[in-house]
DNA sequence: CACAATTCAATTGCGCACAACTAAATGGCC
DNA sequence: GGCCATTTAGTTGTGCGCAATTGAATTGTG
């Protein structure tokens, strides 16, 4: 069964350390994967995707923006906004206006067909509670600490790192 | 601060809803990309990517495995692996042999060069604790969490579509 | 006003995730 | 042996994430 990797006799910690990192690994990644494979079946209805629909809670809640703000709310860049964006226009959601005042930035505004669709999506956090299993209180409390550990991974990759870019 | 959403007299429950959506959406999808960050900077210096390190991680601890067995472990499919691990191969670190036994199925294995580069990555896990700030007593707590939540979702999952796959 | 530095969006290139499809090999059945 | 469903990798196409670059507009400075 484990032809190349025989354990030693006093096997060392840091071989237990990469079985760890093994599972948190996964663990983080299969729950992505599963949270993102569930909104990506509910969302379909919609038509809409994911990061999509991230980009759409956004503005429902801001309403109009431009990219720059856009990105920082969401922490995306132009890389990925700019072809997203560009999609929910060609499906009618969301108009991009280049800014009268700053001919740099472009403006996200919603259609009305796009405003529309918010209705629709107010069922969708109901299901995906739901498919969770979980209580309102320890998804907060989940929430809590993935923030904390997201705020702890960027102060770090800032150290790892010191060209970073994204304020 | 909330330049068009100025909430009515009396906000319905779903519209808090939605609001939470965008918050564990948020987290979760952010906490991800974060962790996915931390470990794009320390696996650079080993040459391998976050999803390719995974493949490894599997590898090192299992040896060697089928290409479906591979996906079983990693919840991944051809789709993904296939191009992933020729890249792999074209560093140097795996071989690709079809089975003679079975000639549908591919075989993996570690180059030399590849176990190898185990020792290096005995490193990565104990940096990537460090980065998170939490004791290892929260991280497997988090884990168990993640993966409950993991399961709660691929079990909806299943009920919302029933033409799922991946066994 | 002229010029350099900065800001902002878009583009390019690479890799991953996943659905849908193709192709080859296998195994069961008659 | 011949036929058909199943298994297994691979390929194609779409979309996301991110680094790096480009180009236009703006701002700061003299």
């Amino acid at each position: 069964m484990t032809p190349t990797s025989t354990p030693l006799s006093a096997p060392a910690p840091s071989e237990n350390w990469l079985r760890l990192d093994r599972q948190i690994c996964f663990s983080l990644h299969a729950a992505s994967r599963a949270f993102n494979g569930v909104y990506r079946v509910i969302l379909k209805e919609l038509g809409l995707t994911y990061p999509q629909y991230l980009v759409m809670l956004v503005l429902w809640e801001q309403g109009e923006l431009p990219v720059k703000k856009l990105g920082e709310h969401l922490r995306l860049d132009s890389g990925t906004l700019s072809p997203l964006l560009k999609r929910l226009e060609t499906a009618g959601l969301v108009i991009r206006e280049r800014s009268a005042r700053d001919e740099r930035s472009v403006e996200i505004r919603l259609t009305e067909e796009g405003a529309a669709l918010r209705e629709r999506a107010l069922q969708v956090p109901r299901r995906i509670v739901s498919a969770t299993g979980f209580e309102l209180e320890e998804i907060s409390e989940l929430r809590e600490r993935l923030d904390q550990l997201t705020g702890a991974l960027d102060a770090a990759a800032l150290e790892e790192e010191p060209g970073a870019r994204q304020g």
